[in-house]
DNA sequence: CCGGATGTTCACCT
DNA sequence: GAGGTGAACATCCG
């Protein structure tokens, strides 16, 4: 499920366990922890600290811990493709789209216990990840936050197509493959555009259609909640303008859009 | 059996 | 360096 938007209700859901103990750090499986190749043990350290704050980069979820002596350490969780949080074995989120009906206790990937309370990534296909201090300054303008004159300076100059663009985590972070789509859906732009093409009009529309398409379908629920997401089949009208739907593969990822209303 | 799935990373080309 | 492609990761579903 993981785009911003899910991640962001991850990340309100573990706020409330701010000022209580990291009391255990567990991985049941040590691919778990990134980067490859990095020791279980490097958590060690983080036992026994208080969780401070929650934020988030893009997709990423950051728990922030302190003892309040000046050691502070920062530890990323990624959610990959099929990643879900759990608190004492709820998520916060029900409504799984792609992930199996299935909710197997054997795919808990990594559990925390924190204030008494068992937190866990539950993670079926095992793309999700924890990292201790990830650089998040590898990471783009935070999405959510992308104003029209920064969205026109990215595209500058680079001739990838607009698409590739949006989901270029170092360039833009939080945006997926649902939220690309559907926000170029909305700001009738062609996914396989050259991003360097776009006139600073459409750079205005979409940094705008990013914003409000964030805000409206995290109000719905989800990045799969989103105007163009039913049309994500073969032979499917758009719901806008019953103009046929293309579908083929831009920026490495599956993509849906209006062969008639996206220019 | 095969293809595809809200993601990231790496190797290998051009 | 930019950008594209394909594979890999691991698992389930249609």
């Amino acid at each position: 499920m993981p785009e911003l938007i899910e991640v962001e209700q991850y990340r309100a859901a573990l706020d409330p366990l701010c000022g209580q103990t990291v009391e255990s750090i567990t991985f049941s499986d040590r691919q778990f922890v990134r980067p490859r190749g990095t020791p279980v043990e490097v958590f060690g350290q983080v036992v026994g600290n208080e969780l401070v704050a929650t934020s988030r980069r893009g997709k990423l979820l950051l728990v922030h811990i302190s003892n309040g002596l000046g050691d502070a350490f920062v530890v990323g969780m990624r959610f990959g493709m099929t990643g879900r949080l759990l608190i004492d074995g709820v998520s916060p989120i029900e409504n799984l789209e792609y992930a199996s009906a299935r909710n197997d206790p054997a795919w808990d990937r990594a559990v925390f216990v924190i204030g008494g309370k068992r937190v866990s990534i539950r993670d079926q296909r095992r793309l999700g990840s924890v990292e201790l201090d990830p650089d998040i300054e590898a990471l783009g303008v935070e999405a959510t936050l992308v104003a029209a004159d920064q969205l026109e300076a990215l595209c500058s100059g680079r001739t990838k197509a607009i698409k590739a663009l949006l989901l270029d985590q170092q360039l833009l972070a939080g945006l997926g493959n649902l939220l690309a789509d559907e926000t170029l859906w909305q700001a009738e732009i062609a996914p396989h555009r050259s991003a360097g093409a776009l006139s600073p009009d459409e750079c205005k529309t979409l940094a705008h259609e990013i914003q409000t398409t964030v805000k409206r379908l995290s109000t719905r629920g989800g990045s799969h909640t989103g105007d163009s997401f039913p049309a994500r089949r073969a032979g499917a009208l758009c719901p806008r303008c019953t103009g046929q739907m293309e579908h083929r593969t831009v920026g490495g990822r599956s993509t849906w859009w209006c062969a008639a209303h996206q220019r």
